[in-house]
DNA sequence: TCGATGACCTCTA
DNA sequence: ATAGAGGCCATCG
């Protein structure tokens, strides 16, 4: 019997209408900057969530850059794919749906993904946001 | 109110 | 290459 990691919750959220009352104006502040920048990143490039969040005015926050991604509506169409961990790496457990997704994405763009990593050269720092 | 959690990062060894 | 420590802090139960 193959287990499951993560929850029957978890797998049904995507799937849930009930969604978390309104935010604080600077919380939402900080969500719409982050949001803004993940915008940015061009097509067939990559960013981290590092570097997102220093572009966005969040030094040394890449947590937040993931927390954004995660609450962030889908009727954004955010390219969420295009932010990796550090060294290009997919942030997401190995054999996960998210995983699996985000590499498909990515290479649908023709970006190549091998063994979870993209190159690291087609990381882009977005400093000149 | 509070402790645990996490789509993370950097440094050290 | 891998592992641990420390930092970060909004979110969630």
């Amino acid at each position: 019997m193959r287990r499951r990691k993560t929850s029957l919750a978890a797998l049904l959220q995507p799937l849930a209408v009930k969604r978390r009352p309104p935010r604080a104006p600077e919380e939402n502040a900080a969500l719409d900057a982050i949001w803004q920048v993940v915008c940015a990143i061009p097509r067939g490039r990559v960013s981290t969530y590092g570097a997102v969040a220093r572009a966005a005015g969040l030094p040394g926050r890449a947590r937040q850059a993931g927390y954004a991604l995660r609450l962030a509506p889908r009727s954004l169409n955010l390219p969420w794919h295009r932010v990796v961990a550090a060294g290009g790496r997919i942030a997401f457990p190995r054999a996960s749906r998210a995983h699996l997704e985000q590499a498909q994405r990515l290479r649908a763009e023709g970006v190549r993904v091998s063994n979870g990593r993209v190159p690291p050269a087609l990381i882009t720092d977005l400093k000149e946001l």
